[in-house]
DNA sequence: GTGGTCTAGACCACC
DNA sequence: GTGGTCTAGACCACG
Protein backbone atom coordinates (compact mmCIF):
# COMPACT_ATOMS: atom_id res chain seq x y z
CA UNK A 1 0.00 0.00 0.00
CA UNK A 2 1.73 3.14 -1.31
CA UNK A 3 0.45 6.55 -1.12
CA UNK A 4 1.05 9.03 -3.95
CA UNK A 5 0.62 12.24 -2.51
CA UNK A 6 0.42 15.61 -5.07
CA UNK A 7 1.91 18.51 -2.90
CA UNK A 8 0.85 21.05 -5.80
CA UNK A 9 -3.03 19.79 -5.25
CA UNK A 10 -5.11 22.24 -4.22
CA UNK A 11 -6.67 18.98 -2.03
CA UNK A 12 -5.59 19.17 0.83
CA UNK A 13 -3.35 16.67 1.71
CA UNK A 14 -5.14 15.20 4.90
CA UNK A 15 -8.26 14.63 2.46
CA UNK A 16 -5.44 12.88 -0.20
CA UNK A 17 -4.12 10.38 2.77
CA UNK A 18 -8.58 9.70 3.44
CA UNK A 19 -8.97 9.35 -0.33
CA UNK A 20 -6.30 7.09 -0.73
CA UNK A 21 -6.68 4.99 2.29
CA UNK A 22 -10.73 4.72 1.00
CA UNK A 23 -9.61 3.80 -2.16
CA UNK A 24 -7.19 1.32 -1.30
CA UNK A 25 -9.47 -0.38 1.02
CA UNK A 26 -11.75 -0.82 -1.81
CA UNK A 27 -9.22 -2.16 -4.02
CA UNK A 28 -8.84 -4.60 -1.74
CA UNK A 29 -5.00 -3.58 -1.21
CA UNK A 30 -5.59 -3.16 2.66
CA UNK A 31 -7.36 -6.10 3.53
CA UNK A 32 -10.41 -5.88 6.51
CA UNK A 33 -9.03 -6.37 9.88
CA UNK A 34 -5.73 -5.39 8.66
CA UNK A 35 -3.39 -3.33 10.27
CA UNK A 36 -2.91 0.73 9.65
CA UNK A 37 0.50 1.97 9.75
CA UNK A 38 0.99 4.27 12.81
CA UNK A 39 0.66 7.56 12.73
CA UNK A 40 4.15 8.47 13.23
CA UNK A 41 5.56 6.07 10.30
CA UNK A 42 3.47 6.89 8.15
CA UNK A 43 3.98 10.81 8.53
CA UNK A 44 8.17 10.14 8.31
CA UNK A 45 6.99 8.09 5.43
CA UNK A 46 5.72 10.45 3.35
CA UNK A 47 7.24 13.29 4.65
CA UNK A 48 4.07 15.13 6.39
CA UNK A 49 3.18 16.44 9.63
CA UNK A 50 2.06 14.07 12.31
CA UNK A 51 -0.88 16.45 12.54
CA UNK A 52 -1.90 15.87 9.00
CA UNK A 53 -1.94 11.92 9.24
CA UNK A 54 -4.10 12.21 12.21
CA UNK A 55 -6.63 14.53 10.92
CA UNK A 56 -6.66 11.74 8.07
CA UNK A 57 -7.11 9.15 10.26
CA UNK A 58 -9.86 10.94 12.32
CA UNK A 59 -12.01 11.53 9.41
CA UNK A 60 -11.57 7.78 8.37
CA UNK A 61 -12.90 7.06 11.66
CA UNK A 62 -15.53 9.41 11.98
CA UNK A 63 -16.74 8.03 8.12
CA UNK A 64 -16.39 4.51 9.89
CA UNK A 65 -14.15 3.34 7.99
CA UNK A 66 -11.45 2.56 10.26
CA UNK A 67 -11.88 1.78 14.18
CA UNK A 68 -8.99 2.76 16.54
CA UNK A 69 -7.94 -0.19 18.84
CA UNK A 70 -5.97 0.35 21.82
CA UNK A 71 -3.64 -1.96 21.45
CA UNK A 72 -2.67 -2.24 17.64
CA UNK A 73 -3.52 1.12 16.55
CA UNK A 74 -5.99 1.58 13.94
CA UNK A 75 -7.69 -1.25 12.00
CA UNK A 76 -10.00 -1.67 8.68
CA UNK A 77 -13.36 -2.14 9.65
CA UNK A 78 -15.10 -4.68 8.21
CA UNK A 79 -17.37 -3.06 5.57
CA UNK A 80 -21.09 -3.86 6.14
CA UNK A 81 -21.12 -5.04 2.02
CA UNK A 82 -24.08 -7.81 2.90
CA UNK A 83 -26.00 -6.19 5.30
CA UNK A 84 -28.90 -6.86 2.62
CA UNK A 85 -30.49 -3.03 3.14
CA UNK A 86 -30.58 -1.15 0.38
CA UNK A 87 -26.75 0.64 -0.11
CA UNK A 88 -27.00 4.31 -0.15
CA UNK A 89 -23.93 6.98 -1.02
CA UNK A 90 -23.24 9.86 1.07
CA UNK A 91 -24.87 13.18 -0.15
CA UNK A 92 -21.92 14.96 -0.61
CA UNK A 93 -20.85 11.62 -2.82
CA UNK A 94 -24.07 11.77 -4.64
CA UNK A 95 -23.51 15.93 -5.74
CA UNK A 96 -20.75 15.19 -6.70
CA UNK A 97 -21.67 12.61 -9.01
CA UNK A 98 -24.69 14.49 -10.44
CA UNK A 99 -21.91 16.86 -11.39
CA UNK A 100 -19.53 14.65 -12.70
CA UNK A 101 -22.33 13.24 -14.95
CA UNK A 102 -23.42 16.35 -16.16
CA UNK A 103 -19.84 17.26 -17.18
CA UNK A 104 -19.76 13.96 -18.45
CA UNK A 105 -22.82 14.72 -20.67
CA UNK A 106 -21.65 17.73 -21.63
CA UNK A 107 -18.56 16.18 -22.76
CA UNK A 108 -20.14 14.07 -25.09
CA UNK A 109 -20.95 10.86 -22.98
CA UNK A 110 -23.96 8.53 -23.19
CA UNK A 111 -26.06 7.33 -20.57
CA UNK A 112 -24.46 3.86 -22.14
CA UNK A 113 -20.81 5.05 -21.98
CA UNK A 114 -20.91 6.37 -18.96
CA UNK A 115 -22.50 3.19 -17.41
CA UNK A 116 -19.42 1.46 -19.07
CA UNK A 117 -16.88 3.26 -17.98
CA UNK A 118 -18.21 3.27 -14.54
CA UNK A 119 -18.04 -0.54 -14.98
CA UNK A 120 -14.76 -0.58 -16.03
CA UNK A 121 -13.50 1.59 -13.09
CA UNK A 122 -15.20 -0.95 -10.98
CA UNK A 123 -13.51 -3.84 -12.29
CA UNK A 124 -10.50 -2.50 -12.40
CA UNK A 125 -10.56 -2.32 -8.97
CA UNK A 126 -11.18 -5.72 -8.19
CA UNK A 127 -8.13 -7.16 -10.15
CA UNK A 128 -5.67 -4.72 -8.47
CA UNK B 1 -32.90 29.07 -13.99
CA UNK B 2 -32.59 29.29 -9.82
CA UNK B 3 -29.31 28.90 -8.02
CA UNK B 4 -29.14 27.46 -4.85
CA UNK B 5 -26.12 28.60 -3.00
CA UNK B 6 -25.25 26.98 0.56
CA UNK B 7 -22.96 30.23 2.05
CA UNK B 8 -22.05 27.39 4.86
CA UNK B 9 -20.35 24.76 2.86
CA UNK B 10 -16.79 24.39 2.40
CA UNK B 11 -16.61 24.80 -1.21
CA UNK B 12 -16.22 28.03 -2.10
CA UNK B 13 -19.25 30.04 -3.40
CA UNK B 14 -17.83 30.74 -7.18
CA UNK B 15 -17.04 26.82 -7.43
CA UNK B 16 -20.85 26.34 -6.62
CA UNK B 17 -21.79 28.93 -9.61
CA UNK B 18 -19.79 27.17 -11.26
CA UNK B 19 -20.76 23.54 -10.48
CA UNK B 20 -24.62 24.65 -10.80
CA UNK B 21 -24.21 26.29 -13.66
CA UNK B 22 -22.56 23.42 -15.29
CA UNK B 23 -25.55 21.21 -14.39
CA UNK B 24 -28.22 24.23 -15.81
CA UNK B 25 -26.27 23.66 -19.01
CA UNK B 26 -26.48 19.85 -18.79
CA UNK B 27 -30.28 19.24 -18.03
CA UNK B 28 -30.99 22.17 -20.64
CA UNK B 29 -31.82 24.78 -17.89
CA UNK B 30 -29.87 26.89 -19.63
CA UNK B 31 -29.90 26.32 -23.14
CA UNK B 32 -27.42 26.68 -26.34
CA UNK B 33 -26.57 30.06 -27.18
CA UNK B 34 -28.48 31.80 -24.42
CA UNK B 35 -27.75 34.98 -23.08
CA UNK B 36 -26.03 34.35 -19.03
CA UNK B 37 -27.32 36.73 -16.41
CA UNK B 38 -25.44 39.85 -16.61
CA UNK B 39 -22.05 39.90 -13.64
CA UNK B 40 -23.23 42.76 -11.86
CA UNK B 41 -27.27 41.50 -11.67
CA UNK B 42 -26.43 37.96 -10.37
CA UNK B 43 -24.62 39.25 -7.91
CA UNK B 44 -27.35 41.11 -6.40
CA UNK B 45 -29.14 38.47 -6.93
CA UNK B 46 -27.96 35.72 -4.84
CA UNK B 47 -26.62 38.31 -2.31
CA UNK B 48 -23.16 38.05 -3.50
CA UNK B 49 -20.25 40.30 -3.94
CA UNK B 50 -19.52 40.56 -8.05
CA UNK B 51 -16.27 39.26 -7.84
CA UNK B 52 -17.13 36.08 -6.54
CA UNK B 53 -19.85 35.62 -9.79
CA UNK B 54 -16.88 37.03 -11.67
CA UNK B 55 -14.83 34.43 -10.60
CA UNK B 56 -16.73 31.78 -11.51
CA UNK B 57 -17.81 33.14 -15.14
CA UNK B 58 -14.09 33.28 -16.40
CA UNK B 59 -13.86 29.47 -14.82
CA UNK B 60 -16.70 28.44 -16.92
CA UNK B 61 -15.06 30.16 -19.90
CA UNK B 62 -11.63 28.90 -19.26
CA UNK B 63 -13.22 25.50 -19.45
CA UNK B 64 -15.26 25.91 -21.99
CA UNK B 65 -18.62 25.75 -20.95
CA UNK B 66 -19.79 29.73 -21.71
CA UNK B 67 -18.16 32.39 -23.90
CA UNK B 68 -18.04 36.00 -23.18
CA UNK B 69 -18.92 38.29 -26.27
CA UNK B 70 -17.76 42.02 -25.73
CA UNK B 71 -21.32 43.43 -27.07
CA UNK B 72 -23.54 41.59 -24.88
CA UNK B 73 -22.17 39.99 -22.20
CA UNK B 74 -21.56 35.70 -21.08
CA UNK B 75 -23.36 33.23 -23.48
CA UNK B 76 -23.71 29.49 -23.24
CA UNK B 77 -21.47 27.69 -25.93
CA UNK B 78 -23.25 25.65 -28.13
CA UNK B 79 -21.37 22.03 -26.92
CA UNK B 80 -19.73 19.79 -29.33
CA UNK B 81 -21.64 16.72 -28.38
CA UNK B 82 -21.69 15.14 -31.75
CA UNK B 83 -18.45 15.59 -32.58
CA UNK B 84 -17.41 11.91 -33.20
CA UNK B 85 -14.17 11.44 -31.00
CA UNK B 86 -14.57 9.47 -28.33
CA UNK B 87 -15.71 11.81 -25.63
CA UNK B 88 -13.27 12.15 -22.90
CA UNK B 89 -13.32 13.20 -19.10
CA UNK B 90 -11.20 15.61 -17.26
CA UNK B 91 -8.83 14.04 -15.61
CA UNK B 92 -9.88 15.74 -12.14
CA UNK B 93 -13.42 14.27 -12.51
CA UNK B 94 -12.10 10.89 -13.57
CA UNK B 95 -10.40 10.75 -10.42
CA UNK B 96 -13.35 12.36 -8.20
CA UNK B 97 -15.18 9.48 -10.03
CA UNK B 98 -12.74 6.87 -9.25
CA UNK B 99 -13.07 7.87 -5.59
CA UNK B 100 -17.01 7.76 -5.18
CA UNK B 101 -16.87 4.53 -6.83
CA UNK B 102 -14.52 2.89 -4.22
CA UNK B 103 -17.10 4.54 -1.87
CA UNK B 104 -20.13 2.75 -3.51
CA UNK B 105 -18.36 -0.04 -3.46
CA UNK B 106 -17.78 -0.03 0.21
CA UNK B 107 -21.66 1.27 1.09
CA UNK B 108 -22.73 -1.87 -0.54
CA UNK B 109 -22.96 -0.88 -4.42
CA UNK B 110 -22.27 -3.69 -7.38
CA UNK B 111 -21.13 -2.82 -10.32
CA UNK B 112 -24.75 -3.07 -11.70
CA UNK B 113 -26.66 -1.17 -9.10
CA UNK B 114 -23.81 1.76 -9.34
CA UNK B 115 -24.74 1.91 -13.17
CA UNK B 116 -28.30 2.04 -12.77
CA UNK B 117 -27.54 5.08 -10.06
CA UNK B 118 -25.82 6.36 -12.89
CA UNK B 119 -28.42 6.36 -15.57
CA UNK B 120 -30.77 7.36 -13.29
CA UNK B 121 -29.33 10.67 -12.77
CA UNK B 122 -28.97 10.61 -16.35
CA UNK B 123 -32.00 10.56 -17.08
CA UNK B 124 -33.15 12.65 -14.68
CA UNK B 125 -31.52 15.94 -16.27
CA UNK B 126 -32.99 15.10 -19.81
CA UNK B 127 -36.56 15.77 -18.23
CA UNK B 128 -35.67 18.41 -15.77
CA UNK C 1 -8.87 43.65 -47.79
CA UNK C 2 -11.13 42.07 -45.53
CA UNK C 3 -11.27 42.11 -41.51
CA UNK C 4 -11.71 39.52 -39.19
CA UNK C 5 -12.82 40.44 -36.05
CA UNK C 6 -13.08 38.33 -33.23
CA UNK C 7 -16.09 39.92 -30.95
CA UNK C 8 -14.96 37.06 -27.79
CA UNK C 9 -10.80 38.65 -27.76
CA UNK C 10 -10.36 40.52 -24.55
CA UNK C 11 -8.69 42.70 -27.29
CA UNK C 12 -10.71 46.21 -27.61
CA UNK C 13 -12.61 46.11 -31.12
CA UNK C 14 -10.59 49.63 -32.15
CA UNK C 15 -7.66 47.94 -31.29
CA UNK C 16 -8.26 44.91 -33.83
CA UNK C 17 -9.31 47.24 -36.84
CA UNK C 18 -6.43 49.01 -36.41
CA UNK C 19 -3.89 46.36 -36.32
CA UNK C 20 -5.55 44.70 -38.97
CA UNK C 21 -5.04 47.56 -41.01
CA UNK C 22 -1.67 47.87 -39.62
CA UNK C 23 -0.78 44.62 -41.20
CA UNK C 24 -2.71 44.95 -44.46
CA UNK C 25 -0.13 47.84 -45.16
CA UNK C 26 2.55 46.01 -44.60
CA UNK C 27 1.75 43.33 -46.46
CA UNK C 28 1.13 45.22 -49.65
CA UNK C 29 -2.88 44.31 -49.72
CA UNK C 30 -4.05 47.89 -48.51
CA UNK C 31 -1.31 50.08 -51.59
CA UNK C 32 0.20 53.62 -50.74
CA UNK C 33 -2.32 56.38 -51.33
CA UNK C 34 -5.10 53.46 -51.68
CA UNK C 35 -8.39 55.49 -49.83
CA UNK C 36 -9.85 53.36 -46.82
CA UNK C 37 -13.52 52.49 -46.73
CA UNK C 38 -15.84 55.44 -45.53
CA UNK C 39 -16.07 55.19 -41.62
CA UNK C 40 -20.42 55.10 -42.21
CA UNK C 41 -19.57 52.33 -44.66
CA UNK C 42 -16.68 49.88 -43.14
CA UNK C 43 -18.92 50.10 -39.98
CA UNK C 44 -22.41 48.36 -41.36
CA UNK C 45 -19.66 46.07 -43.29
CA UNK C 46 -18.39 44.67 -40.60
CA UNK C 47 -21.44 45.27 -38.24
CA UNK C 48 -19.74 47.38 -35.73
CA UNK C 49 -20.54 51.07 -33.95
CA UNK C 50 -19.05 54.01 -36.47
CA UNK C 51 -17.30 55.60 -32.75
CA UNK C 52 -15.65 52.11 -32.96
CA UNK C 53 -13.98 52.31 -36.62
CA UNK C 54 -13.47 56.09 -35.92
CA UNK C 55 -11.31 55.34 -32.70
CA UNK C 56 -8.80 53.02 -35.11
CA UNK C 57 -9.00 55.36 -37.96
CA UNK C 58 -7.39 58.23 -35.58
CA UNK C 59 -5.63 55.71 -33.52
CA UNK C 60 -3.53 55.08 -37.43
CA UNK C 61 -3.63 59.15 -38.49
CA UNK C 62 -2.14 59.75 -34.72
CA UNK C 63 0.48 57.10 -35.75
CA UNK C 64 1.22 58.07 -39.14
CA UNK C 65 -0.20 55.21 -41.03
CA UNK C 66 -2.75 57.07 -42.88
CA UNK C 67 -3.72 60.53 -43.32
CA UNK C 68 -7.35 62.55 -43.38
CA UNK C 69 -8.16 63.95 -47.02
CA UNK C 70 -11.26 65.80 -46.78
CA UNK C 71 -12.14 65.22 -50.41
CA UNK C 72 -11.90 61.57 -50.47
CA UNK C 73 -11.61 60.21 -46.94
CA UNK C 74 -8.80 58.20 -45.33
CA UNK C 75 -6.02 57.29 -47.71
CA UNK C 76 -2.55 54.98 -46.96
CA UNK C 77 0.29 57.29 -46.40
CA UNK C 78 3.22 56.95 -48.33
CA UNK C 79 5.56 55.09 -45.62
CA UNK C 80 9.58 56.46 -45.03
CA UNK C 81 10.59 53.17 -46.18
CA UNK C 82 13.74 54.81 -47.85
CA UNK C 83 14.48 57.72 -45.72
CA UNK C 84 18.32 56.42 -44.99
CA UNK C 85 18.17 56.86 -41.16
CA UNK C 86 18.25 53.90 -38.85
CA UNK C 87 14.58 52.54 -38.38
CA UNK C 88 13.31 52.56 -35.31
CA UNK C 89 10.42 50.55 -33.18
CA UNK C 90 7.69 51.96 -30.78
CA UNK C 91 9.22 51.76 -27.28
CA UNK C 92 5.95 50.10 -26.74
CA UNK C 93 6.25 47.52 -29.82
CA UNK C 94 10.14 47.01 -28.21
CA UNK C 95 8.85 45.79 -24.76
CA UNK C 96 6.20 43.87 -26.96
CA UNK C 97 8.76 41.95 -28.57
CA UNK C 98 11.08 41.93 -25.94
CA UNK C 99 8.32 39.86 -23.31
CA UNK C 100 8.09 37.74 -26.47
CA UNK C 101 11.69 36.55 -26.87
CA UNK C 102 11.78 35.93 -23.14
CA UNK C 103 8.45 33.74 -24.09
CA UNK C 104 10.31 31.87 -26.83
CA UNK C 105 13.40 31.41 -25.39
CA UNK C 106 11.50 29.48 -22.27
CA UNK C 107 9.22 27.64 -24.74
CA UNK C 108 12.72 26.22 -26.57
CA UNK C 109 13.56 28.76 -29.13
CA UNK C 110 17.13 29.71 -29.84
CA UNK C 111 18.55 32.98 -31.24
CA UNK C 112 18.70 30.61 -34.58
CA UNK C 113 14.99 29.51 -34.74
CA UNK C 114 13.75 32.35 -33.31
CA UNK C 115 15.40 34.61 -36.11
CA UNK C 116 14.37 31.73 -38.58
CA UNK C 117 11.19 32.27 -37.49
CA UNK C 118 10.46 36.00 -37.90
CA UNK C 119 12.04 35.79 -41.44
CA UNK C 120 10.01 33.33 -42.29
CA UNK C 121 6.95 35.87 -41.59
CA UNK C 122 8.61 38.62 -42.51
CA UNK C 123 8.63 36.92 -45.88
CA UNK C 124 5.10 35.46 -45.80
CA UNK C 125 3.89 39.24 -45.78
CA UNK C 126 5.63 40.15 -49.28
CA UNK C 127 3.95 37.33 -50.86
CA UNK C 128 0.27 37.74 -50.22
CA UNK D 1 14.54 40.31 -8.54
CA UNK D 2 13.47 43.87 -8.82
CA UNK D 3 9.93 44.36 -10.00
CA UNK D 4 9.43 47.90 -12.06
CA UNK D 5 5.92 48.81 -12.54
CA UNK D 6 4.31 51.97 -14.59
CA UNK D 7 0.84 52.57 -12.16
CA UNK D 8 -0.24 54.86 -15.44
CA UNK D 9 0.18 52.63 -17.54
CA UNK D 10 -3.27 50.66 -19.55
CA UNK D 11 -2.10 47.27 -19.09
CA UNK D 12 -3.64 45.56 -15.65
CA UNK D 13 -0.73 45.60 -12.90
CA UNK D 14 -1.31 41.97 -12.57
CA UNK D 15 -0.29 41.58 -16.15
CA UNK D 16 2.96 43.72 -15.84
CA UNK D 17 3.93 41.82 -12.94
CA UNK D 18 2.83 38.53 -15.10
CA UNK D 19 5.41 39.88 -17.95
CA UNK D 20 8.71 41.00 -15.61
CA UNK D 21 8.19 37.35 -13.92
CA UNK D 22 8.50 35.80 -17.09
CA UNK D 23 11.44 38.00 -18.63
CA UNK D 24 13.20 37.55 -15.07
CA UNK D 25 13.26 33.46 -15.38
CA UNK D 26 14.16 33.79 -19.22
CA UNK D 27 16.90 36.12 -18.37
CA UNK D 28 18.09 33.78 -15.63
CA UNK D 29 17.35 36.87 -12.43
CA UNK D 30 15.28 34.21 -11.31
CA UNK D 31 16.56 30.29 -11.36
CA UNK D 32 15.20 27.41 -11.75
CA UNK D 33 13.46 26.14 -8.56
CA UNK D 34 14.08 29.25 -6.90
CA UNK D 35 11.18 29.87 -4.24
CA UNK D 36 8.93 33.37 -5.37
CA UNK D 37 8.39 35.98 -2.52
CA UNK D 38 5.33 35.27 -0.55
CA UNK D 39 2.11 36.69 -2.04
CA UNK D 40 1.66 39.56 0.98
CA UNK D 41 5.32 39.96 1.02
CA UNK D 42 5.58 40.89 -2.32
CA UNK D 43 2.62 43.14 -2.62
CA UNK D 44 3.65 45.01 0.10
CA UNK D 45 7.09 45.13 -1.70
CA UNK D 46 5.68 46.85 -4.71
CA UNK D 47 2.60 48.67 -2.41
CA UNK D 48 0.10 46.59 -4.08
CA UNK D 49 -3.06 45.02 -3.29
CA UNK D 50 -2.59 40.95 -2.44
CA UNK D 51 -5.19 40.08 -4.82
CA UNK D 52 -3.35 41.83 -7.38
CA UNK D 53 0.17 39.66 -6.66
CA UNK D 54 -2.24 36.47 -6.70
CA UNK D 55 -3.72 37.53 -9.98
CA UNK D 56 -0.59 37.43 -11.39
CA UNK D 57 0.50 34.03 -9.83
CA UNK D 58 -2.11 32.44 -10.55
CA UNK D 59 -1.61 33.50 -14.53
CA UNK D 60 1.86 32.12 -14.31
CA UNK D 61 0.80 28.55 -12.68
CA UNK D 62 -1.71 28.19 -15.58
CA UNK D 63 0.61 29.18 -18.07
CA UNK D 64 3.28 26.79 -16.74
CA UNK D 65 5.87 28.76 -15.60
CA UNK D 66 5.70 28.25 -11.62
CA UNK D 67 4.50 26.12 -9.37
CA UNK D 68 2.54 26.54 -6.46
CA UNK D 69 3.57 23.68 -3.41
CA UNK D 70 1.17 23.44 -0.65
CA UNK D 71 4.01 23.40 1.97
CA UNK D 72 6.41 26.79 0.80
CA UNK D 73 4.55 28.93 -1.57
CA UNK D 74 5.47 29.53 -5.43
CA UNK D 75 8.74 27.87 -7.18
CA UNK D 76 9.78 28.80 -10.77
CA UNK D 77 9.21 25.73 -12.37
CA UNK D 78 12.00 23.71 -14.13
CA UNK D 79 11.30 24.40 -17.83
CA UNK D 80 11.40 21.90 -20.41
CA UNK D 81 14.09 23.56 -22.12
CA UNK D 82 15.68 20.34 -23.91
CA UNK D 83 12.69 18.26 -24.65
CA UNK D 84 14.02 18.06 -28.13
CA UNK D 85 10.51 18.89 -29.75
CA UNK D 86 10.03 21.48 -32.22
CA UNK D 87 9.28 24.73 -29.91
CA UNK D 88 6.03 26.34 -30.08
CA UNK D 89 4.84 29.70 -29.28
CA UNK D 90 1.77 30.71 -27.65
CA UNK D 91 -1.21 31.67 -30.62
CA UNK D 92 -1.40 34.70 -28.85
CA UNK D 93 2.18 35.89 -28.85
CA UNK D 94 2.33 34.43 -32.83
CA UNK D 95 -0.35 37.06 -33.61
CA UNK D 96 1.46 39.27 -31.62
CA UNK D 97 4.96 38.77 -33.63
CA UNK D 98 3.39 39.20 -36.88
CA UNK D 99 2.00 42.64 -35.80
CA UNK D 100 5.13 43.46 -34.48
CA UNK D 101 6.80 42.45 -37.58
CA UNK D 102 4.31 44.74 -39.62
CA UNK D 103 5.60 47.54 -37.71
CA UNK D 104 8.92 47.37 -38.13
CA UNK D 105 8.57 46.56 -41.54
CA UNK D 106 6.80 49.78 -41.98
CA UNK D 107 9.21 51.64 -40.07
CA UNK D 108 11.92 50.44 -42.64
CA UNK D 109 13.24 47.66 -41.14
CA UNK D 110 14.61 44.73 -43.69
CA UNK D 111 13.99 41.07 -42.36
CA UNK D 112 17.94 40.66 -41.70
CA UNK D 113 17.97 44.22 -39.83
CA UNK D 114 14.84 43.01 -37.70
CA UNK D 115 16.40 38.86 -37.01
CA UNK D 116 19.61 41.13 -36.08
CA UNK D 117 17.51 43.08 -33.43
CA UNK D 118 16.05 40.28 -32.25
CA UNK D 119 19.54 38.16 -31.63
CA UNK D 120 20.65 40.95 -29.76
CA UNK D 121 17.64 41.20 -27.28
CA UNK D 122 18.14 37.36 -26.91
CA UNK D 123 21.61 37.65 -26.44
CA UNK D 124 21.57 40.34 -23.71
CA UNK D 125 18.58 37.80 -21.58
CA UNK D 126 21.73 35.54 -21.51
CA UNK D 127 24.29 38.18 -19.89
CA UNK D 128 21.62 39.96 -17.23
C1' DG E 1 -24.99 49.24 -19.74
C1' DT E 2 -21.30 45.89 -19.88
C1' DG E 3 -17.10 43.72 -17.95
C1' DG E 4 -12.22 44.60 -16.06
C1' DT E 5 -9.37 46.22 -12.47
C1' DC E 6 -8.03 47.63 -7.98
C1' DT E 7 -8.17 48.58 -2.93
C1' DA E 8 -8.16 47.76 2.22
C1' DG E 9 -9.21 44.82 5.37
C1' DA E 10 -11.21 40.58 7.03
C1' DC E 11 -11.79 35.45 8.05
C1' DC E 12 -10.54 30.73 7.45
C1' DA E 13 -8.12 26.34 6.17
C1' DC E 14 -3.84 24.13 5.85
C1' DC E 15 0.72 22.78 7.43
C1' DG F 1 3.56 31.20 8.43
C1' DT F 2 1.27 30.29 3.96
C1' DG F 3 -2.38 30.80 0.37
C1' DG F 4 -7.61 30.97 -0.53
C1' DT F 5 -11.83 33.37 -0.22
C1' DC F 6 -14.95 37.12 0.32
C1' DT F 7 -16.76 41.91 0.90
C1' DA F 8 -18.16 46.78 -0.29
C1' DG F 9 -17.30 50.24 -2.96
C1' DA F 10 -14.64 52.62 -6.43
C1' DC F 11 -12.79 53.93 -11.17
C1' DC F 12 -12.16 53.14 -15.98
C1' DA F 13 -12.41 51.27 -20.84
C1' DC F 14 -15.43 49.55 -24.22
C1' DG F 15 -19.38 49.79 -27.31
Amino acid sequence: MLLQLDFKSETPIYTQIRNQIVMGIASGALAQNEKLPAIRALASDIGVNMMTVNKAYQLLKQEGYIEADRRSGAVVLTSPEGTGGAPSLDPKSQNALKLIISEAKLAGYTSESFSKLCSDYFNDMERE
